[in-house]
DNA sequence: CTCTTGACGCCGG
DNA sequence: TCCGGCGCCAAGA
């Protein structure tokens, strides 16, 4: 009973994230404010998985790390959380194209080898 | 092994 | 700009 968990991540429901879902959430804590990730970017990023594998990782494990920086490749978060994103991304001054429209080529971030 | 399910991405109309 | 449709790929049944 020393170890509950392993890792200090917060699955929200069940079933412990798989090493393909561990790969995605430590990248999107990575993510600065202000900035944001499609979730092609990810994919492409890990080298591994595509968007809609991303997607499906966030949608069961997306409650530990900054999921509202995240966004779809247009710019616009999620629609399932569309509104509650765009209020968190505006707080931390977030780039936007449009009032409910992240500008993308402003706000893409993308990991560097140094960090 | 096959089939289905997705917090997606891109293209055409 | 808004729709519809197909492609992509991990995970579970």
């Amino acid at each position: 009973m020393s170890r509950t968990r392993p890792a200090g991540r917060r699955p929200a429901v069940e079933g412990l994230p798989t090493p393909y879902a561990e790969q995605v959430l430590d990248l999107v804590a990575q993510i600065p404010p202000g900035r944001v990730m499609a979730y092609g970017d990810i994919a492409a990023v890990l080298g591994r998985g595509g968007p809609r594998q991303v997607g499906n990782v966030m949608s069961r494990w997306g409650g530990g790390v900054p999921w509202h920086r995240v966004v779809r490749a247009d710019g616009r978060p999620a629609e399932c959380h569309e509104g509650q994103a765009l209020a968190l991304l505006r707080a931390e001054d977030t780039p936007l194209a449009r009032p409910d429209r992240i500008d993308m080529a402003r706000a893409r971030w993308h990991p560097e080898p140094f960090d």
